[in-house]
Parts: C-alpha cells; structure tokens; sequence
RNA sequence: CGCGGGGUGGAGCAGUCUGGUCAGCUCGUCGGGCUCAUAACCCGAAGGUCGUUGGUUCAAAUCCAUCCCCCGCAA
C-alpha cells in the first residue's frame, strides 16, 4: 500500500524480488490534480497496472467492507505500507498472516507522521533515517524492526534525501519481511522520551521571514526544495528560492545589499543569504544574478 | 471546461493598453585600451523570422483569430 513516486522503486523491488511476491497493491484513488484538473493517478498504480498487478484504490480503506474483504481472500503474509496517506484499521491490520510492515522516513521515534524528511531538514538535523516497524493503530508507534540512518550534509535537500530514501527502503523492507519470518529479527519498542511530531507543512511556513537567522531560512529552503518551496514577494510575485548560500553581510532584514555574479545578497535577521537559484511566478528557474539583471536595482 | 502569468539577439528584462525612428536596457560573448594585474574600469563589434500560422491595415512586437510551448495558484 503506497502513493507517491518515493515508494515506487520499493514496489518495484518487492515485485521483481524471487522471494516475494506481491499479490496486489493499494493506492489512493486518482485526484485531480495538475493544470486544468486533470484526473491523474498515482505513482504506484501506474506501475501495478503496466504489470498487471491488482489494484484497489479505496477513499477509505476501513470504510470500504467490499475491499476488505478482498485483501482477506488474497491470504497475505504481509502488508507492506510506504507513504500511503491512510490510517488502517485494527480489521485491516489483522488480515496478514504475519505482520502488517510500514516504512517511515525518520529515526524512529522522532518525527512520527505526515513529513518526516523535510521537518529533518527544516530543524537542521545532522541526520535522519528510515525504520521499518510493525504498524499498529497509532500514528507510526509501533515497534521498530529495522533502521538505517543516513546523513545530512550542509547542503543536502530534501530533493537529495527523498532520492537515498527511495533507493535504500527498498533492501529494508525485503529483509525486515524475511526477518521476520525467520524470527531473526525482534522488534524494539520505541522510547516514549524522544517521540515528536513533524506537522504538515503549513502554507505559511515555506514564505520566508527574513527576521529569522540566515542558517534557519537556509535550512527551509533545503528542506522543501523542488517542492513546494520556500518563496517571498517581490513585487507582489511570488519569487520562490532554490538554492541559497548563507554569508555573514548584514543590514535591514529583507534588504538586498548586493549583487554580482554569484547572485543577490539578502539581509536576514543575523547573517546574509546569497540567493543563488531563484525562479520567479511565470518563469523557470534562473540564477539569481540573470534575474536581478532584468530588475535594474 | 478550476483561476492566473508568460513566450523579444546567448541569459534576464523593457516596449504591447494609446499601431508608424522601438528593435531598447542590464549582463554575457568577441576585439581593442588602461593596469604589475584583474572577476574592476574605458572604447568598439558581432548577434534578433519580436513563439506558430493566418487576418485587419498604407504600416503590426504592438490589434483580431488559431495552434504550440513554459510557469504560478489551487487540489
């Protein structure tokens, strides 16, 4: 069970592995979505059909009897989620022979729920990870079979890490599952002491306030970079903020104080940024310096 | 039919409403000069079917129609 394209090599692998075979696959059904609304589906389905994988595609798995009913007839040893975008219910979870798998992208208990790679990244984490652990009805609680931590250079994006993440979930989920029925594996409980949250991403929070220090404004443009974005207004456009450097200038925060070849220096509550790849509303990507050049400051 | 912005020399833009010295600006490139030297400064040059195809007109980057492409919002 899975949505988005991060999951995608994981199913990938599970189908192509010899000691694994996927009986079928849950998706969220297709939205709408894109310019001119058009009805899209997902990653993972597009994937299940061009395979001839079953697919179901529930508003709400545990509202939907009728499915669920399916995936008992199947008799699954596993149910394997990765970024579904649904909570099971106790029903669902009981279906499996063994266990019911879930993928999150964190250290485990850290930053249980919806956006664990970029909150990583957004509090200027040195790194992060990714656990399997065996779900239970909670948010991301349950006991933790596997971890890898993987690390978080100064420069990394959440681009970067969602990129490692998808080519290294794929081997952690093949070995917690036969792990597991070996009995090899003993699935820990997690410490109550570091539990936290990593919160949806609020719209306001990827328009950048530059009262805030230059490392801070630094850390949210890397932890949503290619999407959606860290942006701030400039003309009453949208300007959106690719990739940034962070200096030590300093000056009225918001301010540009300079520009020159390498990009525009923007005053931050303490510290400069160095705007470096910038794409404005209506445009593509452009380096900073291309696009103060047609601002005439 | 979700809402909206945009396609002008290699890059980023202005000019479009009020058709006619508007093919312009900043940068880059190339040549030359200055300099111990330079990414700094000065002089000069090359480079554009103004997205496509039609239409209106004496005249279209500019008005109308069409198609193609790119992007922001929203989901």
């Amino acid at each position: 069970m899975g949505t988005p394209k991060i999951a995608l090599k994981s199913l990938e692998y599970l189908y192509n592995s010899e000691k694994i075979n996927v009986l079928a696959v849950v998706t969220q059904p297709d939205k709408p979505s894109g310019r001119g609304q058009k009805l899209t589906m997902s990653p993972i389905k597009e994937f299940a059909i061009s395979n001839n994988i079953p697919v179901f595609q529930p508003k709400s798995l545990r509202k939907s009897p009728e499915i669920i009913e399916e995936l008992k007839k199947l008799k699954p040893d596993f149910f394997v989620t990765f970024a579904f975008g649904q909570i099971l219910s106790q029903e669902v979870l009981d279906i499996p022979k063994y266990e019911t798998i879930n993928l999150h992208a964190s250290l485990l208990p850290k930053y249980r729920g919806a956006n664990p790679i970029q909150r990583a990244i957004i509090n200027g984490d040195k790194e992060t990870g990714i656990c399997t652990m065996i779900t239970e009805l909670g948010l991301d609680c349950g006991d933790v079979c596997m971890r890898e931590v993987i690390g978080i250079g100064d420069e990394t994006t959440c681009c970067d890490l969602f990129e490692e993440i998808s080519e290294k979930s794929p081997e952690l989920i093949e070995q917690t599952l036969i792990g597991i029925v070996e009995n090899s594996i003993k699935p820990q409980k997690q410490c109550e002491d570091g539990v936290c949250f990593a919160n949806k991403l609020e719209k306001e929070e990827t328009c950048i306030d530059w009262t805030k220090d230059a490392v801070s404004i630094n850390n949210l443009i890397r932890g949503i970079y290619k999407f959606p974005c860290a942006y701030f207004k400039y003309n009453d456009k949208i300007v959106k903020v690719l990739r940034a450097k962070v200096l030590s200038g300093c000056g009225k925060p918001g301010e540009f104080i300079c520009k020159n070849k390498d990009g525009i220096e923007v005053a931050c509550g303490s510290g400069s940024l160095l705007l470096v790849t910038v794409k404005p509303e209506g445009k593509g990507e452009m380096s900073a310096s291309a696009w103060a050049n047609g601002l005439k400051f």
